[in-house]
Order: C-alpha cells, then structure tokens, then sequence
DNA sequence: CACTAAATGTAATGTTATTACATAATATAT
DNA sequence: ATATATTATGTAATAACATTACATTTAGTG
C-alpha cells in the first residue's frame, strides 16, 4: 500500500478513496478475483457501486501495473514483489486458479527475443502460462 | 484439412459436417476470430445454429490441438504449422490481433523448467505473448 | 431391428465488459 | 474567490462471451 502511494506520487495519479478499496480487497486475496466477484465485496462498502465502477479502477490500477490482469481467468490480480518491473512469468493453475509470480530474467529475455526476431515488441506485463500446481497433481 | 481428417481417423474422432464447416471457416482467416463472428458466418451455412452450436465444436477442435483458444483475445484460431506439437509461443498484437506462431524448442524449454521448479507442469498449448507487431509499430 | 451412445437443435440464462450520458468533485486560470 | 475545465463517479442500459438443461436426431453396435 505504501507503495502503491508512492508509484501514485511520483506518476500524478490520484489513488482515490475508491481506488484504494479496491486495491485494497484485491490485496487481500491471493489468487486473481473476478470482477463481479470484487463488485460483491465492494458493494459491503460502497452500495451504489456497479460494474463499471470497478472496471473504472481496475483500469486505473492496471495502467499503473499495480494490477495484473490474467487472461485466462478473466480476473485480476493485485502484483506482487517486483514493483519495477513486470516482465516475469504467471504461471496459473487450471484446476485451483492460484497463480504464482516468477520474475525470471533468462526467461523473460528468451521470449522477448525470440519475439523480436519475428518483429515483435512486447509489451509490458508478465507472460502467462497455464499448467497443474503441486498441490492439485497429487 | 487434410491432416485434420488423419489426425481424427487417428483418434476415432467424429470429423461431421458441422465440425468440418467450423474449421474450415477458422481456416479462412488468419487471425484469431470470436466465437460470434466465427456464428454469424456459420448461419449462411448452416440457419439452425447457435451459440452453443458453435462452442460444442470448438471444444471438439480444441480437444484434437486443431484449434487454439486465445484467451487474450476470447478467440480462436486454427492451429498452423507444427501439426503433432503445440508448445510453441503465440504472439499476438495488441493493436491489429493479428497472430504468428513460433515453435520454439529454446524458448519452450526454458518456460518448462522454470514452471517446473515452482511445482507446476505446464500443458499443452502455446505461451501467449502480447505485443506490438512490425507493421503497427510503423 | 432394437438399443445405446454421440451429435445436434432449441431455449433460456449466466458471466464478463462496455457505452452513453448525468452529476459531482477537483484542479487551473483569471 | 469565482468561473472554467478536467477528472472522477453515479446510473442505466446493453453488448459480448459462454454455459446449462433438456429434447430430438443421427450414427454405431449387438
């Protein structure tokens, strides 16, 4: 949180009241949560709050990277660990949905050239990757 | 097409009519397409279909590796190239959603092993990359 | 042919995300 | 300090993506 501040700070970003409880809810899972399943929980807070109250600032937190937003779970999760960068890996469990943050150079620098081979930049945010955890392969 | 038709001899997979027209319009584009756009040109086929008319064959064409789904973009394209391996990278632009695949070994590998030291073994199907393409950077 | 399993038809609904426009709050310039 | 512009939020409706449930048809098997 204190950081979030700071990041906000520096870029002139207004971390709103609203836009911290947000982050905030999110801070408290530790697994990506839907956005209507984050509606429900802000709703205890604010009661006026509709959908696009929370695409609005999760669309706020994204742009400032303190959000990921995970593709393949249609869901979203408060960045962890690396508040400078974000060019690691996700890798996302398809049976439990728990992800884990791996900020990996070696890897990280294998796709980005192999993709700049073909023409591509990339982008920032981490990559994907879907697989089975530990826990769910027993 | 004529691979999809061995490969399903192969697996004692029904390749009907119906699955053969959804393939064969993914095949028409080179880009990955939305389940609805992918119905609306199904319907000039085919009046009856429906959503789920379309989704029960993509789930058919995902299962054999004929298709991939791009969650990035809640598309779907048909699989090209690398016909028995699916491990590769997908790049897709942000900007025009266009799509290279890139049968990587290197790039693979490296992605495996690191998900494979946090506990997790990835599946099948591409790493999805997004970025900007040569063409939209210009 | 009778039976079973697989595929498709049909309707409804669930889930995720955006658009459009109104109002309120905040920042900026005068 | 006040008017103006910008940014943020409220409110309603709808668009886009996907699934469930159940009926019917078609294809495979004994």
């Amino acid at each position: 949180m204190r950081q979030a501040e700071e990041l906000c700070e520096d870029q002139g970003a207004a971390l709103t009241p609203l836009r911290r409880d947000v982050y905030e809810l999110l801070l408290r899972h530790d697994r990506p949560v839907g956005a209507y399943e984050l509606l429900d929980e802000l709703k205890s807070l604010r009661p006026k709050a509709a959908p696009v109250t929370v695409y609005r600032a999760l669309d706020f937190l994204l742009d400032l990277g303190l959000v990921h937003r995970v593709n393949a779970l249609n869901a979203f999760s408060a960045c962890r660990g690396h508040e400078t960068d974000h060019r690691g890996l996700v890798l996302i469990c398809r049976s439990c949905k728990a992800t884990v943050e791996l900020e990996d150079r070696k890897v990280d620098n294998t796709i980005r050239r192999s993709a700049a081979e073909l023409g591509f930049e990339t982008g920032d945010g981490p990559v994907e990757v879907l697989g089975t955890c530990a826990g769910c392969r027993g």
